[in-house]
DNA sequence: GTTAGCACTCTTTATCTCTGAGTGCTAATT
DNA sequence: AATTAGCACTCAGAGATAAAGAGTGCTAAC
């Protein structure tokens, strides 16, 4: 493709990606070196090849899904944060916090940053094991199962039995749990498995039955993954958008997560109608995961209309998930630096 | 005030409802046994004396504030639910699951049932106490603070520390708390109890100063009224709403806990503009308490436009209310029940 | 005190015109 | 052969104008 028509192109998204307007042949002489008329010219071919379109026959063009996609992949230039920026960045981040509030303060800053909705995908790490489980008794027939895994998540479940337990029941169900299920991968609580438990149960089997029932359901939802959306307003004011579509969206937000699973191990820009399904026309998403001890522990992304600014927001998510990355593995390291120390300090004795 | 006026007042009421348009003298024709001119003529006193307004010179009539007022004070005529309409609400209700799925269960109906948007705000009893305290370790540097009160609430918080406890520490700590926290109110924990408990942990101050921050918060959260939103999409689809100050009042919604406040004891409505501050205009808010083991446990609540079906809207959540409150009584109850039958088959022996 | 009749007001909707931005095409230029 | 100037043409959007309709207030009759 002629390298005067791709710069055609790439002038007409930076121009609507700051104007929200069609783009005029007049408004593109400003960046190619060219007269309105050859660019005319250029810009019918640009739309018989599919990377514009106009609104109607006297308006200027706009890119299509093909446009902006290429633009994207080759054409857009990504800025570079400076130093300033970075630290304007970081400054944003709640760094002492812990895992949830930093991933949490960075979301919140893009919202801010960017105008668009923001989102944290955390996924429970496939391997993570269960490092504690326990029933605790917190009202008259009412019972707390609780779950600790070696990722740090915690959760709880209320449920309500028929009857109370007696003191031998529950310690016998919490010793069983405690022998049988602590260590043990999350992933392997099965239906089968909570099968197996109730028989072993013997005698209790009947009374314990809801509580495994429950105590199966919080161990999906420990694994399941947990999207959150931030800055709803964002859309909903978004003048790109039809406000219809965005409320059946908000309503609804499961959507989103085919998005953000975690097969995809780098940055993702997809656009609403390539993907065909997505609720929200002339929307586009882009997401960048992020890591903990060298394995992917979510996702952080973005939610916007479709001209969003890529060059500037594409650097700001990337920043935030390589630190975000950085300062969970800093952790990590720094405690293996103290467990080593602590290790030579006793070793050396109290000196 | 004349008894003619007051059914024309009524009757433009409840055309409004229904119509949401100006309503005019001939409308309240078919209500009021009395010409248009009559009409028109009365319509005009009502607006003289601050009942009605018209939106413009030719339009028909609309109730002011002191119209509303009037009508759900006075004027209104509730509909009595049928047995059948009883059943299909119940239908709608969780009634076996715990307390929160319950409330949640009515609000959601509420929302179905109105197209507005509901409220749950349920307040911690006054004198709830901590059942359970306890400090667990969930990874490195990480722990949790676990906290459970007497009517069975459970929450916990994270916390990162700059080093690890020994075990010691935790076991001094855990023990600490267990024995001097568990069975006291949990209004009890203020910024000066901590700081005695602060000074009780000798040489393990300093380690433990952030735990003791982060109890105090946890407790603070405890105690804090928890204000659930549901139904959004009604509040944002709604005409007689301007959307801009639904997005900013779902933006903060801080604004809703003075309405939910537990200072009320009954049916309470108010509208918009009276009480002025309230970010909404045109809304009014619905909330009636529910209670549980005799005691105020929190409000279930409605927030729509002014005109809403009062006379259908309101028997709803005084139904739910009242039901949750029985559900809530006869599970306390049934334990009581329980515990009498158990200690009469102590008594007794096992014959 | 009530009502019929009527002129008047004001919103709403539709239709029309005007303007301007931007195009596509043709013919001239490099 | 590629580029450019020039020009007629198209179409959305903004006003302007007109017609329709709902509802009022007032007057005069009942």
């Amino acid at each position: 493709m002629d390298s005067r028509k791709l710069k055609i192109l790439q002038a007409v998204v930076d121009e609507y990606i700051v104007s929200g307007e069609p783009v005029g042949s007049k408004a593109i002489m400003a960046h190619v070196k060219a007269s309105s008329a050859t660019i005319r010219n250029e810009m019918a071919e640009l739309e018989k090849q599919g990377y514009l379109e106009q609104p109607h026959t006297s308006a200027g063009r706009i890119p299509t899904y093909n446009g902006y996609r290429l633009y994207v992949d080759t054409l857009m230039e990504r800025d570079q944060l400076s130093e300033e920026e970075k630290r304007a960045l970081d400054a944003m981040l709640d760094e002492s916090a812990t895992e949830e509030e930093l991933v949490n303060s960075a979301s919140l800053a893009l919202t801010q940053l960017t105008q668009c909705a923001s989102v944290v995908a955390s996924s429970t790490p496939k391997f993570s094991l269960i490092s504690k489980v326990e029933v605790i008794p917190t009202g008259k027939r009412m019972y707390v199962i609780l779950m600790i895994t070696s990722n740090g998540k915690i959760k709880n479940k209320v449920c309500r039995l028929e009857f109370d337990l007696t003191h031998e029941q529950l310690e016998f169900f919490d010793k069983y749990l405690a022998e049988n299920l602590q260590g043990m991968p999350i992933d392997d609580v099965s239906e089968e498995m909570i099968e197996n438990i109730r028989t072993a149960m013997g005698t209790y089997m009947v009374t314990l039955t809801p509580l495994l029932g429950e105590l199966f359901n919080l161990a999906k939802e420990m694994t399941a993954q947990d999207i959150k959306l931030r800055g709803e307003k964002n859309l909903l004011t978004c003048k790109d958008f039809d406000q219809g579509e965005i409320i059946d969206f908000l309503d609804n937000q499961k959507e989103i997560e085919k998005f953000f699973n975690d097969s995809f191990s780098d940055l993702q820009i997809s656009f609403s109608s390539e993907g065909d399904s997505f609720a929200i026309h002339n929307s586009s998403i882009i997401s960048a995961p992020f890591k903990k001890d060298g394995v992917q522990a979510g996702r952080l992304g973005l939610i916007g209309p479709m001209r969003i600014n890529y060059s500037k927001f594409i650097p700001y998510l990337e920043y935030f998930s390589q630190r975000i990355t950085t300062l969970l593995s800093e952790r990590a390291g720094e405690e293996e630096r103290l467990e080593i120390e602590e290790k030579n300090t006793t070793e050396g004795g109290n000196s």
